[in-house]
DNA sequence: TGCTGTAGATCGCCAGGCAATCTGCAGGAG
DNA sequence: CTCCTGCAGATTGCCTGGCGATCTACAGCA
C-alpha cells in the first residue's frame, strides 16, 4: 500500500496537507485572505501568483474557480480576477440567510450537549479565548471564524458544510477589513462564552434569540464601520 | 465597438450564449445532467468529454471544478469525476436546510404579490402546467425545477442565489432518477398551484407551513421510491 | 482458491505559445 | 482646452503535447 510514506512525506509542509496540489493552493490562497495578505478589491495576476505559488497557471486556474464559486472572488472575463468586496447591501443579506442556517446547526448540537460535537465547539472557543488573552489580533481573528464554522461543521449536515463558504466568506472578508481597527476583546470573549453556554444549556427558544441577537449585533457592528 | 457582431455570431447557438467557453460548458453539462444524459454515479472520462464538448482538457477541468462544487460532480483523487449519487440520508439533509431557506424566499416574494417578481414565478409556474398538460415528461421535469429555482431567484436575495445551485442540483438529481417513472401530473400541477397561490396570498403563518409541506411531500416521495 | 505483480488507462500537473480582449496613453478633431 | 480616436502593452482565455503518479484489471503463481 502506498498510503502511509505519502502522509509521512508531507508531515511538516505546514497546517493541513491536501492531496492534490490545486488543494494545496486553494487552502492557501484561503489563509492569504484569512491573514489579509489578499486585501478586498485586490487584483489578482495569474502568471504573478502562479509563480509565487510555484504551481503552473493551469493548476492555479483551476483553484481559483473554486474560491470563484465560494464567493471570495470575482471573475470578469477578460479583466481578471480581483478578492470580493461585499456591500453593506450584500452583507445584511448574507447575514439574513446565515440566521436560519446557524440557528439550525445550533439547535442540531443542543441535541447532544456533551456529545463529541459540542466538545469541538467548546474546544474551538477555548482556543479563541486563549487568542483573545495573548493579545495576537490576527490570532483571534482566526479563530473567531474558526468557532462559526465549528458551529457548522459539527452539526453534522453535510448541506451545511457545503453552504458555509458562501457564508463564511462574506462574513471574514468583511471581518478582515475591520480587523486592523479591531477593538474591545473582552466584550468579543463575553459574547462568544455566552452563545456557546447557552447552546450547551439547550434551551430551544433562547438559542434561537441567542444567535439571532449575535448575528445581527456582528452584522450591525461591522456595517458602523463600513459607513 | 467589437461587442454586436460577437452577439450576432452566436445566435442559432441555442439557449443562452455566454461569453466564455468554460461557462459555456458548464451549462452544457447542467443541461445534460437536467436532461438525464448524464445520470448519477455515471463515470466521467476527461479526454473522451472534452472531445465530445469540442474543448481542451485545461478547459474542460475548470468547468468542472465549478459542478464539484456545486455538489453535481464528485471527485475523487486519481479515481476521476462522477455524477452524485446522493443517499436517502443526504436528500433528508438537504431538505431540511431547504425549507427555512425557501420558505425566507417566499416569504420575501409575499411582500410584493403584485410586483414583476411574482410576476416572473407565475410566469414559470404557467410554463411548468404547460409542460405538463403537453405530456412531455422531460419538459415537465425540467420547467419543475426551473419553478423552485425561480422562487429563489426572484427573491432577489444574492446569497439564496448562490446557495440554490448545492440544493437544486440534489434535489435535480434525485428527481432524474425518478423521472422515468414519474407519474400523477395532475397532483404534481395541483401542488404547485397552490404554492404559488398561497405566496401570492400572502399570510405568512400559511406559507411557512405549505412551503414545510410541499418541500417534505416531494421528499417523502423520493425517498419512497428509493427504498 | 486466493494473492501478487505487472500493463494499460486515466488523472494531476507542467511548459510554451497564440489569439482575443482590456487598459493607458499619445495624437488629432472640434 | 476638452473630447474622441487609434495604437501598443499587458493580461486573460484557450490550445497542444507531454511526463510522471496513481488506480484498475487481468494474468500468473503459491
Amino acid at each position: 500500500m502506498g498510503m502511509p510514506d505519502t502522509a509521512a512525506v508531507t508531515l511538516s509542509g505546514g497546517a493541513v496537507v491536501t492531496s492534490t496540489r490545486r488543494e494545496e493552493v486553494s487552502s492557501r490562497i484561503r489563509r492569504a485572505l484569512l491573514t489579509g495578505e489578499l486585501r478586498p478589491g485586490q487584483r489578482i495576476k495569474e502568471v504573478h501568483l502562479a509563480e509565487a505559488l510555484g504551481v503552473s497557471r493551469p493548476t492555479l486556474r483551476e483553484s481559483l474557480q473554486q474560491l470563484i464559486h465560494e464567493g471570495s472572488l470575482v471573475q470578469v472575463p477578460y479583466k481578471g480576477v480581483h478578492v470580493a468586496q461585499p456591500t453593506a447591501e450584500e452583507l445584511r443579506d448574507v447575514s439574513e440567510v446565515r440566521m436560519p442556517l446557524e440557528t439550525m446547526a445550533a439547535l442540531r448540537l443542543a441535541r447532544d450537549p456533551h456529545g463529541p460535537a459540542m466538545r469541538g465547539v467548546r474546544e474551538a472557543l477555548d482556543v479563541h479565548l486563549a487568542a483573545i488573552d495573548s493579545g495576537d489580533d490576527l490570532q483571534a481573528h482566526v479563530t473567531h471564524l474558526a468557532l462559526h464554522q465549528a458551529i457548522w461543521d459539527f452539526a453534522e449536515s453535510p448541506t451545511l458544510r457545503k453552504i458555509w463558504p458562501l457564508v463564511g466568506t462574506q462574513v471574514q472578508i468583511a471581518l478582515t477589513l475591520d480587523q486592523a481597527v479591531r477593538h474591545d476583546p473582552e466584550r468579543d470573549a463575553v459574547l462568544h462564552r455566552r452563545l456557546v453556554q447557552v447552546i450547551e444549556e439547550g434551551d430551544e427558544a433562547t438559542i434561537v434569540a441567542e444567535v439571532e441577537e449575535h448575528i445581527r449585533r456582528s452584522v450591525d457592528e461591522v456595517l458602523r464601520r463600513l459607513t
